[in-house]
This record gives C-alpha cells, structure tokens and sequence, in this order.
DNA sequence: CTTCTGATTAGAACAATTATAATACTATTT
DNA sequence: AAATAGTATTATAATTGTTCTAATCAGAAG
C-alpha cells in the first residue's frame, strides 16, 4: 500500500502535479479501474474512504490530470465526459445494448489529417464506435 | 421553393421519414447551414419562422433522423449533442480558440476495427479532432 | 506568528436533455 | 359527414451533468 502510493506520487510528480490526498486516491481509482468512468462514479467509488470528497474537487482533479496530459478526457457519452488514463492511440466502442465502453485496437491507422494537409495544431484525437459489443452480438 | 421542397419531401421519403411541415423546414436548415449546430441553434433559427415550433419537436424530429440514418449525431462538445447532414466518411476538428467545428477530410483512412478481428456490430463511427484550427493557428 | 497562495468544500445556479400528460392534427372507416 | 385511432406537437416539469461562487482550509514563505 505504501509502496504503492510511492508510485502514485512519482506518477503525479512526473506529470508535474503536486500530490495531494484526493489526488492520489483519484489516481488510483482510474488505475485500477478502466472503465472509462465519469465524474459520478468515480465521486461515489471515493466516498465513503474519503467522506469529505466533492464533486467538484473530482471535476477539479480531472481538468488538471487532463489538463497536464494525464489523462484523456472521452465524449463518447452524449451528456457526460467520461476518463481514461490510457495514453497510446486506441479507440472506443460503445455498446448501445450494455452500455459499457471497451477499449479497441486500432491498427494501420492513418488519420494523422497533418498529412492530409490540414494545417492546424491538433492537441487530441479520438475514434468512437457505436453499435452491438462482441459479448452482446452473439 | 415548391420545387426546393419537392426535394427535401422526396429526401424524407428515401429515408422513409413521413414528412410534415416541421420536418421538412429542419432538414431544410441542416442542408443550407452546414454548421453542426445544436438544438438550440436549429430552435432560435427556425421560430421566427414557425412560431408555434417547440424545442422538444427538434429533438424528436432529429432523434428520428438520426435513428432512420439521414443524419449523424456528432458527440464532439462535451455537453451539447450537434448534427451533421454529411453522410460520406469524414472526421471533425473543433477549434478551441474559435470554437466552430470543421469537416476534415481522412484519406488513406483504415479504421475498420472488424478487419483487426473486432466482431461487434458498428453502427456509427466518429473520428473527432481538438486543437487551434488553420485559420486561428496564423 | 502572520500572511499569502493555492486547494478544497458546499451548495447554488445553469443549461441540455428527457419524460409526461394534454392537445391538435390526419387519415381511415363507417 | 362523423367517429375513431393513431400520430404529431406542445408545454411544462423534472432530471442530470457541469460550472460558478463564496467561504474555509492547509501549507509555504516571510
């Protein structure tokens, strides 16, 4: 445990954020759980270990992971932004039947539009799917 | 503009939307206005128009178009649903400076998760862009 | 110890969307 | 033409994700 938190620190650290309590255990939260979680479940997962957490501090927290790079923000959903902590390009499938949003591969891809001759300065990218899921298909 | 709307009627038709007044005057606004605009944009610009036009019957008019395929619901705000009248397979790159939301052109495009052994079913497929846009970039 | 800055909180305010119940319209059948 | 059924539309309330604001707190600097 307290090693553990000795890597959520340096994680912070590296992406220059200054570790606090909340901060931490909002880390590890998206660590441990990658299920592209929004606001209110992250909020109600941190709780009751932290029953002076608010919401806005989870909003708070989350601008400033994403703000530094350490997290993406998704707008997959229609009404809320959902997080993820993974980093290298991959997109996201949406199944409308279960509703949960899974992580796809995307190889060979070739959407950098700078090449297209696009000009502008891209700060991130994102490939959403919706449709049935794998599990749900069959 | 009687034949104007003979086009748009005969349009709902092939999408085998039943058409009315109302139906008919919003997909008018999404083919002249290729703006990705919100509900409330789509409202504010048709009531002078039809006074007596309610924002609850854009949302269904446009939930319908959506679920018959004549247009795409683009999630690229995180709180406000925009659609497209584009069909044919384009990404989106919204300026955070200027905040309008550009059609992108992908060549050499390969995203089709099902040949990387996805087996879901896609329905819809979204490839947005954040960042400064060419012309704030200068 | 005091001051200052940034972090955090709590709750109000806001805005997009959805749900609901009532009303109006349209087409069909009698 | 009248009655009926089914759909379209409205108006409003309710819900919900997010942001704003003012107050409090914690820790660093002087």
């Amino acid at each position: 445990m307290i090693d553990n938190n000795v890597n959520l620190v340096s994680k912070l650290k590296e992406f220059s954020i200054k570790p606090s309590i909340q901060r931490i255990e909002i880390l590890e939260y998206l660590m441990d759980n990658r299920i592209h979680p929004n606001v209110e479940t992250i909020y109600s997962n941190l709780v009751d270990k932290m029953p002076t957490l608010s919401k806005a501090t989870v909003y708070n927290t989350l601008d400033l992971f994403a703000k530094k790079g350490l997290t993406n923000r998704l707008y997959i959903e229609p009404n809320e932004v959902r997080y993820d902590i993974r980093k290298d390009a991959h997109g996201h499938f949406k199944c409308e039947k279960c509703k949960k949003i899974e992580d796809v591969e995307i190889y060979n891809i070739e959407t950098d539009i700078s090449k297209n001759g696009y000009n502008g300065i891209i700060h991130a990218e994102e490939i959403n799917y919706r449709g049935i899921c794998e599990a749900c298909a069959k």
